[in-house]
DNA sequence: GCATGATCATGC
DNA sequence: GCATGATCATGC
């Protein structure tokens, strides 16, 4: 679908001018923001400003485009979080969420998927949804305590200590061509702290287009969509707080134990066997979505500790394809995005008295920033090894680093293409053992 | 068939 | 006992 007919089609965005193709080719376009450009100028007569007023002032609307990517599969997926604005560090410690200069400018959102294609002309990028997204009338809660963790941060002169792991749907993502030419001065602290721009997180982003396409779907085909449940729902606790609350009734008890009790089937090696078990203690059935777990993209992970007070194994991520990691950004990689969400560590200890594990402690946990910068290194190295051709000399666990490199694959024969177009092994980026040990040893959430 | 979370096996 | 390489189990 051409953009001209997307629009057309949808019909979303009344009140605002929608011209025709025929003024192409007056101007060019080029960057990243270039199919966003592209858009106003041609299709909504806009002229490409950075007045930071709403796009569509009359319709109440701002403009963004997102980008898609096509996975092996056919399918399509959210390729980048969508940035909503920078933020005035000297004047956002004035405001108030509710008259805050982002909702002035992104209460009501015209979202324009497309799929991405570097070599594609403007005019043939293929539009795959538009809709209008209205994070407050869906988010309020966790939006504004996102907003405020953010502003927090800044009141208390940490804005150098941002980091996208601070939130869950709304984040700070850094904003500039290099880390060295874009710091600039925070009105609480002599520090330098990066520049930054609100944006909604990619996991978040994903949620906004699943939860478009399925409304989309349901008003064609009629379909029931799934049950889902908000764990906030008239609570006024955090959702760390919550899933504290229903975790401790489960303390102490074994895995199997807990099963049983809850009604669930006892099968440790199920890919989604923990998810299930925090789905039910959450008190949803399994048909049920839990709201704030899809939204956010919060990861489950379960850590095991021995008799000898220390866990076995390091922890891994989806594993790495070395011909994108050469051309990405940090802040655009899977890892990264692995690494800014929110994690929900489970944490089993082993029964002294028998061979099992009982539930110990639930931690809700994100990566501080030093940690991510550390992360980084590790990756920007990774990224120069593969470059380079250089396969055999990744960091590995005993350089001590957070993070190190490790095979990822189901046997020796299990390879993909490199840069180099040579096959080499599957790799990961994992968390090593030791750290995520001293996470689960020095914060508690349950007792 | 492959991604992903999890775990095993071996040698130093 | 641990680092490192290797592989398993399951679901989609």
């Amino acid at each position: 679908m051409t953009v001209a007919q997307a629009l057309s089609k949808y019909k979303m965005y009344q009140g605002v001018i929608v011209e025709d193709s025929s003024n192409i080719g007056e101007k060019e376009y080029s960057g990243k923001g270039s199919f966003g450009q592209y858009l106003e100028e041609v299709f909504f007569g806009i002229t490409n400003n950075s007045e930071s007023k709403p796009d569509f002032i009359d319709a109440g609307l701002e403009l963004k485009t997102a980008p898609l990517k096509e996975l092996k599969n056919g399918e399509l997926a959210v390729k980048e979080r969508i940035v909503l604005g920078i933020i005035n560090f000297d004047s956002i410690i004035e405001e108030t969420f509710e008259k805050s200069h982002f909702l002035e400018k992104n209460l009501h959102i015209l979202l324009v998927f497309y799929v991405y294609d570097k070599l594609a002309a403007l005019e043939n990028i293929q539009v795959n949804l538009v809709d209008i997204w209205n994070c407050v009338e869906q988010d309020e809660t966790q939006i504004k305590k996102d907003w405020e963790t953010i502003v927090g941060k800044i009141r208390r002169g940490k804005a150098h200590e941002i980091s996208e792991g601070d939130t869950l749907y709304l984040g700070a993502c850094t904003k500039g061509a290099t880390r060295a030419t874009s710091q600039v001065p925070q009105p609480f602290s002599d520090i330098l702290a990066h520049r930054r721009a609100f944006s909604f997180k990619i996991q978040y982003v994903r949620y906004i287009y699943q939860s478009l396409m399925e409304k989309r779907q349901a008003s064609v085909k009629r379909k029931k969509i799934a049950d889902t449940i908000r764990i906030t729902q008239n609570r006024t606790e955090s959702i760390d707080q919550i899933i504290k609350e229903a975790f401790c009734r489960h303390k102490g008890k074994d895995a199997f134990t807990i099963c049983k009790d809850l009604g669930l089937p006892y099968n440790p090696k199920a890919k989604h066997f923990y998810a299930q078990i925090v789905k039910r203690i959450l008190g949803a059935d399994a048909n049920q979505r839990l709201y704030e777990f899809e939204a956010a993209g919060i990861q489950i992970k379960t850590v095991r500790i021995e008799v000898n007070g220390k866990n076995k194994e390091s922890m891994s991520f989806k594993h790495m394809r070395y011909t994108e990691i050469v051309e990405q950004d940090w802040e655009d990689s899977d890892f990264y995005v692995d690494l800014t969400s929110k994690f929900l560590f489970i944490v089993f200890r082993r029964n002294p008295q028998n061979e099992g594990y009982f539930l110990d402690d639930v931690i809700f946990w994100n990566m501080p920033a030093e940690d991510l910068e550390e992360a980084r290194k590790v990756w920007i190295d990774t990224q120069q090894k593969i470059q380079a051709g250089n396969y055999n000399s990744f960091v590995k666990i005993k350089d001590d680093r957070i993070v190190h490199v490790r095979p990822h694959a189901r046997n020796a024969a299990d390879k993909i293409i490199t840069p180099q177009k040579t096959m080499e092994l599957k790799r990961s980026f994992w968390l090593n053992r030791d750290y995520i040990l001293n996470i689960v040893e020095n914060k508690s959430y349950l007792t």
